[in-house]
RNA sequence: GGCCCCUUCGUCUAGCGGUCCAGGACUCCGGGUUCUCAGUCCGGCAAUCGCGGGUUCGAAUCCCGCAGGGGUCACCA
């Protein structure tokens, strides 16, 4: 049995965004669940195009989702090299191949005069075809004009693993431009030569290519190739309207996601759900259980519209999921500058307490500043509180004073804060939302926070009962 | 315009002839959890399965039309 083999194959045009990414995590699973090897080639051979540093930042990108290739520009592998500007030469031996079998000839046309023909078609209605133009006696291709493949139309009919039964008819099929003048191949060439160089048994993309697959089934039997298995993966679409997915409408830099503080297992797990589910009404997944469970015909075959909303509760899934000591490791760079006086176990008891509150990790800071800063007094926390606003000045002073004396005697356990504090709610005769609030808004100057009692202790005696004399300062 | 693909709650989806007058998740709305926010628990709103014809005892599921959306028709991938 031949090992499986796929590849993901940007072009290095700019950064990754979740649809790209979705076409190589379902290239990495299938790999990875027939313990194959996953592939990454970038197709450089548009030199307009190409930005400077985009194939640095898509590798960044696999890895920082943890979908490592196992032969790539940067490692290596036995098909090298995996950059399609490096490997001129073979295209050369391809295409000669082809000039050969008479299968290839030179376009003898002038750019002018194809668009000449192309615009004559679309005044007419008509599809543009260029074998409609084919010349009688083209001149020999010396590489300073395009070499067009000599296609031999026909009407198609393939299995795709995700779409099911495909076809078209031989009006699909055109004399495509295989090498360009500026001496690159083509896409339409180049990655039908390298996927058999590098023995790729599944070709997973997009469905832009879906109409163009004739072509490429029409150049698999010029060049004697047994075809992969081919698989097209619907669109991901922005978030309103049913485009495709844009850098154009916002699309975000995944790394952008990373940065932000979203788990990889994360948006993994999210990239995923979008097109594919395995059949049962489980929603978090595991990298491990996607390898395991995933399988190209259970792709959706209609596009997914991407809601950030849903990443966002998923990220927190995956958060609350994480233990004290994984999640504390990841939260290196997020906390707030003032934390960095604080020590390690400070900070793990106050992450502690906002764990199940994280979305993302970037909102660290608002989280959990008044653990590390005194907060200005904020006088519209009580002014604008439901119940304390009705309170005279006078009232709020004796309850903070109460509170006070209170916080005085306790030991600052959260169970021996607990016991005084409910101890002083039936001594004052106030409500919870009285009482608890108001301390709560003079300890913290937040308008929320974790549980008061928790937030106490971990506060400490020292900060709890300077904060309030600042805020009883103010009455 | 030609060709091709797609079509289940607002969104992601389950469903592959009967157990579906359609299930789960996100969002949203109530309620519980002695304060807030989050979480969590309980409950609720939400798709006559794009539309119209068939086939069948029976259709979201099969067939045929139509409509809508998308892709493509580059010396871009």
């Amino acid at each position: 049995m031949t090992p499986v083999r796929t590849r993901f194959a940007p072009s290095p045009t700019g950064y990754l965004h979740v649809g790209g990414i979705r076409t190589a995590l379902f290239a990495y699973l299938l790999a990875k669940q027939n313990n194959g090897q996953f592939v990454l080639r970038l197709e450089d051979t548009d030199k307009k195009r190409e930005v400077e540093g985009a194939g640095q930042h898509i590798m960044d990108s696999l890895r920082a989702l943890g979908l490592e290739y196992n032969e790539g520009p940067d490692i290596g592998g036995p098909y090298a090299p995996y950059l399609q500007s490096e490997r001129l030469p073979r295209y050369k031996e391809w295409a000669q191949k082809l000039i050969d079998s008479g299968r290839a000839y030179a376009d003898p046309y002038t750019a002018a005069e194809v668009q000449a023909f192309r615009e004559a078609a679309q005044k007419a209605k008509k599809p543009f075809l260029y074998r409609n133009h084919r010349p009688e006696n083209p001149p020999e291709w010396d590489g300073s004009t395009p070499l067009r493949f000599k296609s031999d139309p026909k009407a198609y009919q393939w299995e795709d693993a995700v779409m099911g039964s495909l076809h078209a008819g031989a009006e699909a099929i055109d004399d495509f431009i295989l090498m360009k003048s500026d001496g690159y191949p083509t896409y339409n060439f180049a990655h039908i030569c390298d996927d058999a160089d590098m023995k790729i048994t599944h070709v997973i993309r997009g469905q832009e290519f879906i109409a163009s697959t004739p072509n490429f089934l029409n150049l698999y039997e010029a060049l004697e190739l047994e075809r992969p298995i081919l698989a097209t993966m619907p669109h991901i679409l922005g978030p309103d309207g049913n485009k495709k997915l844009s850098k154009r409408d916002g699309a975000k830099d995944v790394l952008d996601y990373i940065r932000d503080g979203y788990l990889p297992a994360a948006l993994v797990n999210f990239i995923a759900s979008m097109g594919w589910n395995d059949g049962t009404e489980q929603e978090i997944f595991t990298i491990g259980e996607l390898i395991d469970k995933f399988s190209l015909g259970k792709v959706q075959r209609a596009g997914a519209r991407f809601d950030e909303r849903r990443l966002l509760w998923m990220n927190g899934a995956f958060i609350r999921a994480l233990s004290l000591d994984e999640l504390f490791a990841l939260c290196n760079d997020y906390w707030p500058p003032e934390a960095a006086d604080y020590s390690q176990d400070y900070r793990r008891a106050v992450l502690a307490l906002v764990q199940e509150r994280l979305k993302y990790l970037a909102e660290l800071p608002e989280l959990t500043s008044f653990f590390f800063t005194d907060l200005p007094i904020n006088p519209e926390l009580i002014n604008g509180h439901k119940q304390l606003k009705k309170l005279s000045t006078q009232e709020l002073r004796n309850l903070l004073e109460q509170a006070q004396a209170t916080l005085e005697a306790s030991e600052f356990t959260v169970e021996d804060l607990q016991a005084r504090l409910n101890d002083l709610l039936e001594k004052s005769g106030q409500k919870p939302a009285v009482l608890f609030s108001l301390v709560r808004i003079a300890t913290t100057q937040a308008p929320s926070s974790p549980g008061l009692a928790e937030s106490l202790a971990v506060l400490g005696k020292e900060v709890a009962l300077r904060r309030i004399h600042a805020q009883l300062s103010s009455l």
